[in-house]
DNA sequence: ACACGCCCTGACAGCGTTGTCCGCCCCCGT
DNA sequence: ACGGGGGCGGACAACGCTGTCAGGGCGTGT
């Protein structure tokens, strides 16, 4: 910028004006230093605007996998509304790991985000009330914040999707229903579960529940040992896309009606179509987004806690007759 | 960190030392600070010391659009490998628009990236000249930079994946083999469609040939148009994942038979499977990924053109009978 | 006992920008 | 012709950190 201020004859401060808009600059003098800023090729440091204005116009997002397509759904989604405030996006994938999540959220918090959107992995986030303190806004997305910390979250309807999911399958006279769901420490999972188990009623029978991150060799040995009972399932519930792929690849062709917690693409090409309770992650990334710049631009009412509705879509395979 | 070292008791420079794990600084002392550290919730301010280090550790990655599948994975192997090296990403989506594509380098460069992974959209690159005349690194992928530009690129063997899938076509006895490929413009669209004429030769007839972004109503059009033919296709070549996913709908039901560029989720669970010619696009960002740090890291060797095969997976579809 | 050297600590400048404040010049009104 | 005010341009400090260099205290060798 100096050098620039030295090409086209001008203190350094006029440099700046020009290059932020300012008012107060002739416009021949701002032609002049456009011209030398284009001449030598100048673009403003960012890192030095930040350090002296801080305010880093970038937000952090912490998922689990951006490869899993919910989550990169998500991740999108919350890219298009900080575009649209002229943030940028500092991403990372906790891979499921608490460690990894706090290491994330602790690097960007380092490079002061102005803000934060977290998926968590761990179960406790006492390790942000520093960060909170110090301002950072934070909104936590698809699972809630560990015990005792009271924050912006976003979440679907869990419960009452698996609900949904299951009181559609036991309308179709299914008495079994088996849940086959990612592991219990999973905030979505065990919430599902809960769905599940609530819908059951005293017909919930825990022989016919699995909860394992899912692997097709495992959740086979499940499905195998669920089949080889008295009453056998009928209908399967399950807990989420993951799950939903791989039981259909355990079951490889068996006759059994199933309905799958989250879309996913090709549902609707597979013989029977899936049926399936769908959640949105473009709408969820957007609204925690929407959510993280209200409070970003002065927005301090008490904590928000919204629930985004699932949909059902019936394609077939929950309708399958027991 | 003042505030630090005042209730410490020592010198800021001490308290960088400590930091920074630096030499030199008696245990006590140290203890000290770690404690007055732990006390305050202190955490050091990335932003003064990149620009008083002029190393970000960040990188910046430029695609498409993360919410692909393609793209995700990529996205994915880049950010492990950054990890790897202790950088943070800066990821954004140009949903294909050359200008978008534009903004976001030129916004990671004046942050000061220290290096960009690039999917291109636009086809002239000549605003990258200064940022690689000032030391940026850029590694392209997926898609070399417009004409006049040699620069690290990683590509998928395009043209030669396409020639596999139609030869393996014409090896099923085919005589008529369309291509449903995505818009022209498209480098890697235009590769494969090369590809796939050069491997038809004398057969090749343009009536067969459809190329535009995928949207399921225009494709059903486009080979309703063809199947309408004297000679109607018998087997059909789609040009990337996208392609083949609307084909397989639009085809909605109709036998003919098909291979697509790109694997995708489910591919195996369809009836037929869907034969495809798979590129790795996790061996594809980390690739790319390790290039750059390697350019990072001092390598200033000539530019590299690395190719990455592909493999031809078959699943069922590419086998059907004329 | 003295000098020398080592280990630790601290003062200071400067990275590139922006916010504050000051001063110049010119135009206008009286 | 002179004073005032507005429109521009510029000097300076500060943001938080690190690299350089200098200094102080203590142990060791002679």
């Amino acid at each position: 910028m100096k050098d620039v201020a030295t090409a086209a004859g001008v203190a350094l401060k006029t440099v700046s004006r020009v290059v932020n808009g300012e008012p107060g600059v002739h416009p021949a003098t701002a032609e002049r230093v456009r011209a030398a800023i284009d001449r030598l090729g100048y673009s403003r440091n960012e890192s030095a605007r930040v350090l002296r204005r801080g305010r880093t116009a970038t937000i952090g997002l912490v998922i689990e996998d951006v490869a899993d397509p919910f989550y990169a759904g998500l991740s999108r989604a919350v890219e298009d509304v900080a575009i649209a405030h002229d943030c940028l996006l500092l991403s990372g994938s906790s891979g499921e790991e608490p460690g990894r999540e706090r290491e994330l959220v602790e690097t960007f918090c380092a490079r002061r985000v102005d803000g934060l959107i977290v998926v968590p992995a761990g179960a406790d986030h006492g390790y942000l009330r520093p960060e909170l303190a110090a301002g950072t806004k934070v909104v936590f997305a698809d699972r809630p914040p560990g015990a005792g910390l009271d924050a912006d979250t976003v979440l679907a309807d869990n419960a009452g999707g698996a609900g949904r999911a299951v009181r559609h399958l036991l309308g179709q006279g299914h008495e079994r229903v088996a849940f086959v769901g990612d592991a219990p420490a999973i905030y979505t999972a065990a919430e599902r579960h809960r769905g599940y188990r609530d819908a059951l009623g005293d017909r919930y029978d825990p022989r016919l529940v699995a909860m394992r991150p899912p692997a097709e060799e495992a959740m086979r040995a499940d499905l195998e040992r669920m089949f080889a009972l008295d009453r056998p399932p009928t209908a399967i519930f399950t807990g989420n896309g993951r799950c939903t792929v791989t039981a259909l690849r355990a079951l490889a062709g068996r006759k059994v009606a199933l309905v799958g917690f989250d879309d996913f693409e090709l549902a609707d090409l597979l013989r029977p179509g899936v049926t399936v309770v769908a959640q949105d992650p473009v709408w969820m990334g957007r609204v925690a987004a929407e959510l993280l710049f209200r409070r970003l631009l002065g927005d301090e009412g008490p904590p928000e806690h919204i629930r985004l509705p699932v949909r059902l879509i019936p394609r077939g395979s929950g309708e399958l007759p027991p």
